[in-house]
DNA sequence: CCATTGACTATACGGTGTAAAGTCGGCAGA
DNA sequence: TCTGCCGACTTTACACCGTATAGTCAATGG
């Protein structure tokens, strides 16, 4: 009897798959930042050196939890209407990118899509397809669509309150440097609005998407 | 007579307005890569650690060239109707981050802003508020116009292509690995839209602009 | 039994931001 | 004129980063 019989899988081989859902922890729990290859060996019980022989490089592991992020969106349904199902969809890409803020700036720049992600565009684009929009009309509303909402997800990214009272510090600091009444509309807009009770930054996305839902409705009906 | 007096200021001193000019230089042709501290001294023939005499650390030099950035963006005009202005304001944004696509990240995430940026937000709002919005609808109707407008600079950042060769190519590279018709309506929009000569992403900027605006007017007027 | 090979480790290189200490010329006061 | 200070910069060092290259070693197939 040898040792090895002593121990039998001391440790899990490694396997894309596995990297890839512990980088996507380490990126999820402490950022882009706490995704080194040498923490993501050493979360794997593994030297950095490891992982390069599953991925050519660090962006292929990008790449790959990209892509597991995409396959947590829900497709457009295909039996509602196209307003609805965009809707829905819009949201689901907010709540993921809720989940995981470190995708914001990655999600539109791969240069090598993975299947949920082209999944994901195809599905939307026959939406809207099928719902009578033309190729142009279903790129405009695609195009608008998607800046919206990654956009929106980029300004809320990295707000650093989540209170009211966190944003009456945040404001203060923030024009303290300054003379004060030199930002009046400004300092109006913190102190009337703000920092109202129940004011929440993040309710203004739904807002903004029904503009732009009834905006695109209304070029179709015509 | 000194070697002093032979090679009088062979270097021009440090000061905080020529480190960000060098900065924002090397930002410009590079990206932020090309922006490391040791690169920045180089570049003003100086030691990486000189720069920190000046700023705290990198973050502040990256403060700095933001708000750069935010001086080039044209304020709304203050006699022009509301629409007009935002239109023209969200132009000028446009091209600001065309000119610096390194800042697209950063604009929004600040948690020190700069004059420029605060004088910005300031304008911004006491137009909306002069057109007689109240405040509600004036946070509306920015956070709408912002995620857009820093959403489609985002999705349009890293597209990997100028021209409409360079579409197909690019296409053909990210659907190669699958099978073929895997993605039917991504294909179609590919070959059918996005590959036809005179095609210009860019061009979806201004379209989906105005459906923003048009919605909020109507908002508006009710 | 031996050669191969798949999976991983060890080492090294050039890069990063920045803390800490050292240098040095010009200037203020005695 | 000498002295001590101090502002502005340099030197050195540390811990980290991605990754090229070479080495190790158990399992496997002939």
């Amino acid at each position: 009897m040898t040792t090895r019989t002593a121990q039998p899988a001391r440790r899990l081989p490694l396997t894309r798959e596995r990297v890839l859902q512990f980088a996507l922890e380490l990126a999820d729990q402490g950022g882009l930042d706490a995704l080194s290859m040498r923490k993501l060996g050493q979360a794997l019980g593994v030297e950095a050196m490891a992982v390069y022989y599953h991925f050519a490089n660090k962006e292929r592991v990008l790449d790959g939890i990209v892509d597991l992020v995409f396959g947590e969106i829900d497709l457009p349904a295909a039996g509602a209407d196209w307003e609805t199902a965009m809707r829905r969809r819009a949201i689901s890409v907010r709540d993921a990118l809720a989940r995981h803020r470190w995708a914001i700036g990655l999600m539109e720049s791969r240069v090598n899509p993975g299947p949920a992600n082209l999944r994901h565009h195809d599905a939307v684009i026959g939406c809207l397809r099928a719902a009578g929009f033309d190729m142009a009309m279903a790129a405009h509303a695609y195009s608008l669509l998607d800046a919206y909402i990654y956009g929106f997800a980029l300004t809320k990214m990295n707000l650093p309150f989540e209170t009211t009272t966190d944003i009456a510090e945040m404001a203060e600091s923030m024009l303290e440097p300054f003379p004060l009444g030199e930002y009046p509309n400004l300092a109006d807009f913190i102190t009337e609005h703000a920092m109202k009770p129940g004011y929440d930054f993040a309710d203004e996305f739904e807002y903004g998407l029904d503009v732009i839902l009834d905006g695109i409705e209304r070029i179709q009906d015509r």
